[in-house]
DNA sequence: TATGAATGAGTCTTCATTCAT
DNA sequence: TATGAATGAAGACTCATTCAT
């Protein structure tokens, strides 16, 4: 109010309310990471309110069920990101290749090496116990990410870079490991004494072997 | 507990006494079942007690907490069937490569294809909640199964059918599809609408590719 | 609160301030039809304002808790029609049997037939909780509406209309039903699958059999 | 064990045992006394379970849900009481006012007289927030309660005793009375300060009026 | 050994009330 | 005055574990 340029005369948020519009973000924030560390049926409301900095309650103001929260988790943290991707593979140039290659490393940097890498545990975990979540996450995650890959091999097929081999098959062979890799990470992979698997070499392995079989 | 399986104990006692023994087994049995079926958590004791015919008290009887229980039934249903296993592979007649396709076919049908499957899911749920689980599991299964592929890929190596890999790599490669198979069966292949994984096709697939990517 | 009540008061002050005076009466308004649909407990003080128009914050501007929000509505509703009832059973021409039915026919056109006839069942229901309520009802409202009857069988028993009876057990014998009758309605009456009572034929029968066993 | 005469040899219950069969009557007991004294939202079943000597879970194991003890509580105080009523009415002997002057006296001893007094105004009170409850009261007390009034009056109807009256309304008249009584006594009677009505008198000048307005 | 009655700590969710704006 | 974001106490219900029999 003291000082808004006539530039930001659009009337500047007051406190209270930039803390609300902050609120949601911070505790998606917060429960991703407990519950990607302890679980989502061990980790308590109150653990990921305080967290987030509030109290109990105000957590269910923002979000109705701790079922809802994980819901919004997966949509903030892996849902929201395929639209993007989808549009930058529409403008992709290079081979069908080199577009598997980078679709996968961009995969490891934009999920794979991040908190968001602990939810496909999550959802495994709790398939289950909360099927409502289970069926989010296919809708939401898998079938999307399978569309995305099955459009590269179809690519690869088109223009003659791969042979034409059984797409229900082969995208399973794409994100399998890409799936195998986050699990591991977030469990076996946290095991101090642990066969320790080198992420960028794992994939590339993946990449090389895959391409081996698949090109021409 | 000491003692080898009471399911294999072939032993004169009268049938009282027969029923005492075999205990552990049926709830072992019950525990693994209801385990992969619910989850660790959502499993009630007195469930599991109810299905092996008995009742709440007794379970305690035999194992000190539920944690307990779950740490037997992994030993029990995957740990004990490595010495068969690598027994069988020293005499193993035939190409590297019908030898890796073997072992996992054969891997499938004693344990992808058995309730043991779920175990894999149990244990990556659970490992932060329970490290011991986890280097248990470490040490008792991951370990000798990543021996066991890593003496196949050798042998083709040594043979000269197979190409020069980075072997720490590439026994990734063959075991990873194989977790993830196992996991995707007690999770999401559940979900009535979501993706089903025809288990048979994908390991051939599996086999497949990896063979066209590191066979001469 | 002080002065009579702003749906009555006929003043100049503009539409700003006359919406001010007007806040209690529309949150009091609100508040007695939710708390009688749905109890007092069941009621949450946001629907009532939300009722009211207004938000949560301001109800509390006008009334110090929800317990004194309850409070007023009694008062508002009951306490206030006593007056001009007295005076207008201080003019009645006619025989005191038609008085008597007179009296109950317009207590339930004015009281039973109305919002208002959910208030006795919430008093009894928080008398214990709230024993000041429980004692206000008393005065203002028993106390009076007793008095108004014992005038009325008096007259009778003066005017040799009825029998010599005892007054202080027949005053009962009047209000009883209409109690009974307001809570009915709103409770057992609410059921669908339950005894309908129909209110008017229900007086009739009381007064009818009341006049039957009192007169000479 | 030790001691038990060849008299009862049919295994008398151990100690535990006994609790057990006990428990429901202790639990139902106490509930009815602090649900009538409290409200039944205003009680908590932590202290019901109190009351009753034993802990929050055991009170879980003898009944579901609060709303299943309460229903337990109307069953065992009321509902119950039907059949033997019943048998007892079959066999009257004496006239038909008679019969409905004792009715009226009797259920004061056995019910209005006891803590069972509280139930109606328990039911009522809660109608709205838990309509089952409402429901049950019908179908279990209610309407059997209706249907024995409805045979005292029919058969002085069918004696000559009384007025061919409209017997739907009657019964109305008949109970009214008993049911005001009981939440009179069980909220507003309770208030140090209020008009105290005598239960017997009331009762007494009831059936007076009553049977002065509808026998012949 | 076996039972199952009893326990009570643990957790999600609601909502009257407060208070910074 | 008016708002509505924030609070936190409260309460029903669950379930691993114990222990008297």
């Amino acid at each position: 109010m003291s000082s808004a340029s006539p530039l930001f005369a659009i009337d500047p948020l007051h406190k209270r309310e930039r803390r609300k519009q902050a609120r949601p973000g911070e505790l998606l924030q917060a429960a991703l990471s407990l519950f990607v560390e302890k679980g989502f049926a061990a980790t308590r409301v109150e653990e990921v309110a305080a967290l987030a900095g509030v109290s109990k309650g105000t957590l269910f103001l923002y979000f109705e069920t701790k079922e809802d929260l994980l819901k919004a988790v997966i949509r903030e943290n892996i849902a929201n990101l395929f639209p993007a991707w989808n549009e930058e593979f529409n403008t992709f140039k290079g081979s069908s290749s080199e577009m598997l290659h980078y679709a996968m490393r961009s995969w490891w940097e934009r999920i794979g090496n991040t908190p968001a890498s602990g939810i496909p545990k999550l959802v495994m975990g709790e398939a289950q116990n909360f099927p409502e979540i289970a069926n989010f996450y296919h809708t939401e995650v898998i079938e999307p990410g399978v569309a995305l890959i099955r459009r590269i091999l179809q690519r690869g097929i088109d223009s003659g870079e791969f042979r034409k081999i059984d797409l229900d098959q082969a995208v399973h062979t794409v994100y399998a490991p890409m799936i195998f890799l986050m699990m591991w990470k977030n469990s076996m992979g946290l095991c101090s004494s642990g066969i320790q698997i080198d992420p960028v070499r794992f994939i590339d392995m993946q990449v090389d072997v895959l391409l081996h079989g698949i090109t021409i």
